[in-house]
RNA sequence: GGGCGCUUAGCUCAGUUGGUUAGAGCAGCUGAUUUACACUCAGCAGGUCGGGGGUUCGAGUCCCUCAGCGCCCA
């Protein structure tokens, strides 16, 4: 299909092959009302018979569409009843209708269907966002993929074969949560598989128990019908994605390429498991990564807390907000150069109620302004208590559970030696198995009693991190987990984010300090259900005791494996936990874990798509997940590829609410795109989205949205002109423009060309729209306004000619820089005199405009002195078609020059009689109407 | 605490390396009427460009400073 010779010469090869069937013969017979039976190209015919329609088919077509419109539209619905001749102008042309209509001609003509054998530099490839499909649709994600949406159908014109992809990402906790609630259910993993399980009627009060096959098997019937509602959104707002190229995170292929990834970042050490402390969810049970921590303001207490000094000479208070966690006191902490405190520093001191004798050691992150001055360690409180632990080499004594309660502690024992292990095992025993704040509440009671709580509390407000998508304060639970090491290479990913081009430039400041402020390995396993399994296991020794140091890999070739029923290589199932045996990996990926591999699993890594296709030329997203997804994607991209993951990355804002306040479900001022789809049309979501530049955030606008309703009516409306002016010349040759004001409008459309490219290639689409959009109403409201009487001519006139050259070549130029904005009516407007679709033309260049004249000054001129009649006109109240007996310009002998060139077009316009022309130093206009009839 | 962005007409926003009298759309007001378009067209009005200081022949634009709003990181 594509070889390498056609590719070279496409763009000329474009022009010439729409240039002389623009000027074909059909337009002639077209401008008279009847229907053309166009030379057939298979690819773009449907499979109806005949080409011919009668009259009256358009209309009616017409009526349906709009009697559907009042009731329900329905995409689906119309299928293929449309009228696919459509090289013809409606009599009456309206925008209801084309959704439907090109959705449903695109899909049969697969105008975005990758070219598969395209080579890598023929290829424009976008990594598209998989979003959260069990998350709810709303406005932004409207905004944000018809900006990709934009560059994809840009590049596609350019010539580019554009590799655009969609995935969705249905792994993973959101989905969990989204499933035990629509269907009243919940994970247990210890149940066997029901084969015969029927979801309840009606969510149930209590939740229902299943096994976890159930369980995941009910994910996978929700999510596929989540992704049915988005991939409606997607298509009805027109996004250009080739749809044979879908992927999901949960599929098999997916999990085959993210265990294929996890396995060869193990074998070349990027990747280990480690027992370690980790940032834990009590609520959700899970490990979580600190990609997805949040601070949240909480209020707190200080509670001021004595010591007793081990020599028995005095106390020292440390203030603490969890003086619940003084069981599990490992040292108190101060800064080295905190002058209060130097004299204690190696000196023991005793906890209160649980008479463990501890040092009070220095250390820089100690603030001396916080408290005072000194605090607790607890293992673990907080990540700083994490840090002092590590770098002070402290004992390790966990108090809290997987499920957030207090775990036993043996006071007395080996790790938790006291001076009186009685008594602190009696104050323990009124905390074991308490919650956190069941404990406090005991704790500062005991602590009162005991005369060790000094003054009344105080009361303050301090961050406190949660999980992004938890309800609780994390925890800080020892387990075993899984880090990719991302620390060790802060300085290679930083380079990385340096490779790419941002957009805007300064999104990378976002990406740098997430960086640098990288603290702990990427945790990647997660203690849930729904996800892409680890292609591990572990040897039981004889004595039961799990081998996690020599874990057990699947072989490549048997991806994707899942170690909950899948074997290890060498062994049988019936060793699965037996002493001698093997036990399975129980916990699943981080969804980025997965995620990041995106242009793995959706070029298929591994096969030669993969070399078309990688690296990446555009990543569009959002900036909230730049910490997520973007940083994530790198990371992966740099271990397996070096090299980064793709070369733009294209950011979109956040989409505020009409009164600019950020929208959120709290608030309740989360708006879902549907309905505005609906009411206004794709054209105008688009138009209203376009206008948001990257990285800006930007207000929903339903105005917006009316003005570019307006600006696709007007699309038709002037394309319908411009085509009925065609009658019988040959057109769009730039040679035929001769008209020095003609002349003029073509030197302004090189410039509106090469300024609407450059934005683009800047991908500052924002600004291709208002530079195009500008210039087409002035287009219509002034030259197509001054050229119409001309254009009527007869077309041996040569100045008639010229107006319909023009009149063509800008309608054809206007019409492919609006196609990526407003895809639907361009589409349909440029077929009423092509075969292709818009979306495959070539994009404008300054070779279709011949040799590119340069301004002469005539159209700005005649402009100006038609703008004075008008307001002439205005003020006096009258019809702009009002005739002028006399019109006299002054102005500066070049400037009566310039409109003297144009002098035919203003009279006509203008509707004067007599036209004088005064040298003058200033410009000025006099006006005098001709008297009433 | 460190960083980034924003502040221009009632509203939403353009304004490119400094260069005439700061622009557009919407809203408002005044009108026009049918050989593309009433989902139209023409016109009018509306701004000491957040405050202060500086550089310059010249600042919405560059520098300093203050204030407010939003966000990122810690």
């Amino acid at each position: 299909m594509s070889q390498m010779g056609q590719v070279v010469h496409r763009r000329t090869a474009d022009v010439h092959r729409q240039a002389p069937r623009v000027a074909g013969h059909e337009v002639t017979d077209l401008a008279a009302g009847s229907v053309v039976e166009a030379q057939h190209d298979y690819k773009t015919r449907s499979p109806h018979p005949g080409g011919v329609h009668e009259g009256g088919r358009a209309r009616r077509d017409v009526l349906e569409v709009r009697r559907r419109r009042d009731g329900t539209p329905g995409l689906n619905s119309l299928a293929m009843t449309d009228d696919l001749s459509s090289r013809t102008v409606p009599e009456k042309p309206t925008i209801d209708g084309l959704e439907e209509k090109w959705l449903n001609r695109w899909d049969h003509e697969a105008i975005h269907r990758f070219d598969r054998s395209a080579s890598r530099a023929e290829v424009y490839s976008i990594d598209t966002p998989p979003p959260t499909v069990s998350g709810s649709l709303h406005i932004g994600h409207v905004f944000s993929y018809t900006h990709a949406d934009l560059i994809a159908r840009y590049q596609r014109m350019t010539g580019k074969k554009v590799f655009y992809p969609m995935g969705w990402d249905d792994n993973g906790l959101p989905t969990e949560r989204r499933v035990e609630n629509f269907f009243g259910v919940r994970c247990d993993p210890s149940l066997h598989y029901d084969p015969d399980f029927v979801v309840p009627q009606k969510a149930p009060e209590k939740k229902v128990s299943i096994s976890r096959k159930n369980f995941v098997e009910l994910c996978h019937r929700l999510t596929a019908a989540d992704e049915e509602v988005f991939k409606d959104l997607w298509r009805h707002l027109g996004v250009s994605i080739d749809w044979t190229l879908e992927y999901s995170t949960i599929s098999s292929h997916a999990q085959a390429i993210s265990q294929r990834a996890f396995i060869e970042m193990l074998e070349r050490g990027e990747v280990y498991s480690s027992e370690a402390p980790t940032l834990w969810d009590v609520d959700f049970r899970t490990a979580v990564s600190q990609a997805e921590l949040e601070d949240r303001e909480r209020p707190a207490n200080y509670h001021r807390v004595a010591f007793t000094r081990a020599g028995g000479q005095g106390t020292v208070e440390i203030e603490t907000t969890r003086p619940e966690l003084l069981p599990s006191c490992v040292a108190l902490v101060a800064h080295p150069d905190d002058e209060r405190y130097q004299p204690l520093f190696g000196s023991m001191v005793l906890t209160p109620l649980f008479h463990v004798e501890v040092p009070v050691l220095a250390h820089e992150l100690a603030d001396p302004q916080k408290g005072s001055g000194i605090a607790m360690i607890c293992t673990f409180g907080d990540t700083t208590d994490v840090t002092w632990w590590r770098e002070l080499a402290l004992p390790t004594r966990a108090l809290i559970g997987r499920d957030g309660r207090f775990l036993p502690a043996d006071f007395g024992g080996e790790n938790w030696p006291t001076r009186d292990a009685a008594a602190a095992a009696a104050m323990y025993a009124h905390i074991e198995g308490r919650n956190v704040n069941q404990a406090r509440a005991t704790m500062v009671d005991a602590l009162r009693e005991s005369g060790a709580l000094i003054g009344e509390l105080r009361p303050i407000t301090h961050p406190v991190k949660f999980y992004e998508k938890g309800e609780r304060p994390l925890e800080i639970v020892t387990s075993r987990q899984w880090f990719v090491a991302t620390l060790a290479h802060r300085g290679d990913l930083l380079a990385r984010g340096d490779q790419i081009k941002w957009h805007p430039d300064f999104m990378k400041h976002r990406y740098k300090s997430w960086v640098e402020g990288l603290n702990v390995d990427w945790n990647i396993s997660r203690q849930r259900f729904f996800g892409v399994p680890f292609p591990a296991w572990y040897r039981l020794g004889d004595d039961g005791v799990v081998d996690f140091e020599n874990p057990l890999i699947a072989a490549r070739s048997t991806l994707p494996v899942d170690p909950s029923s899948d074997t290890p290589p060498g062994f049988e199932e019936n060793q699965r936990n037996q002493p001698g045996g093997f036990i399975g990996d129980p916990d699943v990926m981080d969804t980025w874990a997965t995620s990041s591999l995106s242009p793995q699993i959706a070029g298929h890594w591994g096969t030669d798509l993969f070399d078309r296709i990688y690296p990446m030329d555009l990543r569009p997203q959002a900036h909230e997940i730049i910490r997520t997804w973007l940083f994530s994607t790198v990371v992966r991209s740099h271990f397996q590829h070096d090299t980064a993951p793709f070369a733009n990355a294209l950011i979109s804002g956040w989409v505020l609410d009409p009164d600019r306040k950020k929208m959120s479900k709290s608030v309740g001022n989360v708006v879902t795109p549907m309905p505005l789809l609906q009411q206004h049309g794709a054209d105008a979501l688009r138009y209203w989205a376009a206008s948001g530049r990257p990285g800006t955030d930007t207000a929903l606008d339903e105005g917006q949205m009316k003005i570019g309703r307006r600006l696709a009516i007007k699309v038709l409306n002037v394309s319908k002109f411009v085509l009925g002016r065609l009658d019988g010349a040959p057109l769009g040759h730039p040679g035929e423009v001769s008209e020095p004001i003609d002349r003029d409008l073509v030197a302004l459309l090189a410039q509106l060309i090469i300024e609407a490219t450059t934005a683009f290639d800047h991908y500052d689409y924002a600004r291709a729209l208002e530079r195009t959009e500008s210039f087409f109403w002035s287009f219509c409201d002034n030259y197509v306004e001054l050229a119409k009487s001309r254009s009527y001519g007869d077309a041996s006139d040569p100045a008639t000619r010229s107006a319909r050259a023009t009149l063509s070549l800008a309608l054809s130029v206007l019409q492919r820089l609006l196609a990526p904005f407003v895809p639907f009516v361009t589409e349909e407007v440029w077929r009423w005199w092509h075969d292709d679709s818009v979306h495959l033309a070539s994009w404008p260049t300054l070779a279709e405009l011949g040799d590119a004249p340069r301004s002469s000054g005539t159209y700005f001129a005649v402009r100006d002195v038609l703008e004075a009649v008008r307001r002439e006109k205005s003020t006096h109240k009258v019809s702009q078609r009002k005739e002028v007996a006399e019109l006299v310009i002054g102005a500066s002998g070049e400037f009566l020059e310039a409109v003297r060139a144009g002098q035919r077009d203003l009279v006509d316009a203008g509707v004067v009689s007599s036209l004088l022309f005064e040298e003058a130093h200033d410009f000025f206009t006099r006006v005098t109407l001709a008297p009433d009839a």
